[in-house]
DNA sequence: GCGATCAGCT
DNA sequence: CACAGCTGATCGC
């Protein structure tokens, strides 16, 4: 929840996100997203009163959020007062006090933020310097490389300041699955039990927020079928969300809510309380996005899993990961970073302090100045408009000119349609957008990090919530792996050698990851066609610790009971490595949930892990993930290439702790023009190429790869919980 | 009656 | 769980 109290100390006379208290006075006010906790005041009788007052004073939103909130009857008094801005369009504003006629000029940019329909980020630009208010945010690694707004030529923008989402900056969401991975989990789900019979349907259990529409678009393309929900009038005018939901309570896929709703499905209603005409019981699923939930479990990180009888949680996010804040920021590199969110029991100097280290003016200033200011990644052969004629308009802006698969959701159909994956015809563009290398976190950040890292990825989970069904039980860690800052955590007793060796196992499977890293990314740069496959994964960190035999033995058994003798060995979860990944070549035949398992699930003893820990290859193969970034993110974001140079030198950078190049500092006043000058979209055709530059990575001069032996010293030592000093080797 | 705030819940 | 948002109780205007 957003803690932002809605002004910047470089512009406090407008107001962001906040309406209540001294906001009322702002001369202008800026709207990120429609989120109520962002939207606080937003309709109180004291702003009221100050916009019968006031001639000049405007909000000031994305058209999609503009359009969200006049639907909601409540703020519609705004219609005379609110503002459009078309996202990634540096506007001027004026901001006048209208006591002293008073006027300061600013140049804002809205950014797509990838949090929910109409959410942005804005760019201000003005006398106080270029600052970045990020409101919540949802971007890949390595996304920020190609805002070509946040860049000026080929290198970032200098940021001022930027007031950051920092909702998940916490080791403990490390790594979050990227959307396509967790749609996709949810997708092979709903598959697996819609396609059983009619009768079969799934309810997600969304909480009412915007955000979950990319989720609902995604699945009825992928299978034909309108999803449910009971309102739908704020999208009347984004048709290509409209022509994905329904009204109609006869579909399979529903996202409907009910105050009660959670009783209904507990005695196996919808929360719309549709039957079968014929008077045969439905049988319902549950689908739970969460992040949250998933943030606590530390054994197991399947995007899917099962926690109940009929009960499933889905890892969705619509806040960037830490290590995605991490990215996002270092490439950033502020001279100031503020949060916008507190965590509980924290204070905001605390945050501050963490944000401290990946900010250009920290004490270690030569080294933090240096840094690679990575080019900006263009999209490459890809093209797209802002007049689009086509109904794609409306929601985000702007459109791809590229085709994608399009189904028609078809309303009349009873029975499901097992979609069949198109994919192959798709241009690779479309799906293999916003891999990661995972091969470019930092070496120093993930060392800072690493202490943090083995005390949570060890941290107990005596998670016992969720349903009060018979056979729950989510397998989580046992008493003995729990280590909480060398203290033995609340729940759990252990002995302190049991956690040292797990500190030690944990240690040196990071060197030897850290090792492989260093290794890959050597490779990387003598073979650009490396595989993807080959990359190594941080998340193998986050990887199950080896089942026991006994959990085995459970877990195999429990698979084949569930897929009867269809494909047991979709199940298998033996090998530790890949949970269950189902193909897209096999999961059009083979159903995973059976019927008959489904009847037996009363009896089923242990949480059903589902997908997930597809490698990234898969992806982008299997074809199944149908997924329409373009909702979310803008075209421009799309690109051919995965291989982060920005990140890969940042890497470099930080292995060699050097500090060699010079900081591009603009000229404010420049800055400033070359901003209002750009009153239309910026569309600069990039006509040196950069199909080779991306994949250059200039060594840093004199740089020194740091020694296995010397890694491992330097993991005893942050194990040991010592000051790790990097030495300066100019 | 309405708004603000908080506890409780999901 | 602190995601985002509801409901209901209480208090003040």
């Amino acid at each position: 929840m957003s803690c932002f109290e809605g002004r910047m100390k470089e512009y406090p006379t407008i107001s962001i996100d906040r309406y209540d208290k001294e906001n009322v006075n702002a001369r202008a006010y800026f709207l990120s997203h429609c989120h109520k906790d962002h939207m606080k005041g937003l309709r109180a009788p004291a702003l009221k009163r100050r916009l019968k007052c006031s001639l000049t004073v405007r909000l000031y939103c994305s058209p999609v959020t503009k359009e969200l909130l006049l639907t909601n009857p409540r703020y519609r008094f705004w219609e005379n007062h609110i503002v459009a801005i078309e996202v990634e369009t540096p506007t001027q504003i004026s901001l006048i006090d209208e006591a002293t006629g008073e006027k300061e000029d600013i140049v804002v940019t809205l950014l797509p933020a990838g949090h929910c329909p109409g959410s942005v980020m804005f760019l201000f630009e003005g006398s106080n310097g270029t600052v970045l208010y990020t409101g919540d945010f949802r971007l890949a690694k390595g996304e920020v490389t190609r805002m070509e707004l946040l860049h000026s030529g080929s290198r970032i923008k200098y940021i001022k300041s930027i007031y950051l989402d920092t909702t998940f900056f916490d080791p403990r969401f490390y790594q979050i699955p990227d959307r396509e991975e967790c749609l996709k989990g949810i997708i092979d789900l709903v598959r697996s039990w819609i396609t059983l019979s009619s009768y079969h349907v799934v309810w997600l259990n969304c909480k009412a927020a915007y955000g979950y529409e990319y989720l609902f678009t995604n699945l009825s393309e992928e299978f034909g079928i309108q999803v449910h929900v009971r309102y739908l009038d704020m999208f009347r005018n984004m048709p290509d969300i409209l022509q994905h939901l329904t009204t109609n309570r006869e579909t399979q896929i529903h996202a409907c809510r009910h105050p009660k709703d959670d009783e209904f499905f507990r005695g196996n209603r919808l929360p719309c309380g549709i039957i079968a005409k014929d008077g045969t019981p439905l049988k319902i699923i549950s689908i739970k996005p969460s992040t949250m939930w998933f943030g606590e479990r530390t054994k197991k990180t399947n995007v899917i899993v099962r926690t109940g009888a009929s009960s499933y949680r889905a890892c969705f996010s619509f806040h960037s990961s830490y290590t995605e804040v991490r990215d996002f920021l270092m490439h950033i590199s502020p001279a100031h970073a503020y949060p916008n969110v507190i965590p509980m029991g924290k204070t905001t100097e605390d945050i501050i302090e963490i944000l401290q280290p990946f900010c250009r003016s920290n004490s270690r200033t030569e080294e933090s100045m240096y840094k690679p200011l990575g080019p900006l990644k263009r999209a490459k052969m890809i093209s797209y408009t802002t007049t689009d004629s086509d109904s794609e308009e409306g929601l985000f802006e702007e459109t791809l000119t590229i085709p994608w698969r399009r189904k028609i959701p078809n309303e009349k159909s009873n029975l499901p349609l097992c979609a069949e994956t198109t994919s192959d015809n798709l241009p690779k563009s479309q799906i293999s957008f916003c891999e990661d290398t995972a091969a470019d976190y930092s070496m120093a950040a993930s060392l800072s990090t690493l202490k943090n890292f083995c005390i949570d990825c060890e941290e107990s989970n005596d998670d016992d919530d969720e349903e009060e069904e018979e056979d729950e039980d989510t397998v989580e860690c046992s008493a003995d792996q729990t280590v909480n800052g060398g203290k033995p955590c609340v729940s759990h007793s252990h002995s302190v050698d049991s956690s040292l060796k797990k500190l030690e196992t944990c240690c040196n499977e990071a060197t030897e990851e850290i090792t492989s890293q260093q290794n890959q990314a050597e490779k990387l740069k003598s073979d650009l066609d490396i595989s993807k496959s080959e990359l190594p994964m941080w998340e193998s960190f986050f990887k199950p610790d080896p089942l026991t035999d006994s959990e085995q033995e459970d877990s195999q058994k429990q698979c084949v009971d569930l897929t009867g003798s269809q494909s047991p060995n979709l199940f298998s979860d033996t090998d530790n490595e890949e949970c269950i990944y189902i193909s897209s070549q096999n999961s059009s035949q083979s159903t995973h949930i059976s019927e008959q398992g489904s009847e037996c699930w009363g009896s089923q003893p242990d949480t059903v892990l589902i997908s997930s820990q597809e490698r990234k290859e898969h992806s982008v193969s299997a074809g199944q993930c149908n997924v329409k970034f373009c909702d979310f993110l803008k075209p421009q974001e799309i690109v051919l290439n995965n291989f982060g140079k920005t990140n890969l030198e940042g890497r470099e950078q930080m292995i060699s702790f050097k500090s060699t190049q010079c900081l591009l500092i603009e000229d404010l006043a420049t800055s400033s023009k070359i901003a209002a000058e750009n009153t239309v979209p910026v569309q600069q055709s990039t006509c040196d190429s950069q199909d080779s530059s991306d994949f250059e990575i200039p060594s840093t001069p004199d740089s020194e790869v740091p020694q296995e032996e010397q890694l491992k010293d330097l993991y005893k030592r942050l194990a040991a919980g010592e000051m790790v000093i990097a030495k300066k080797s100019i």
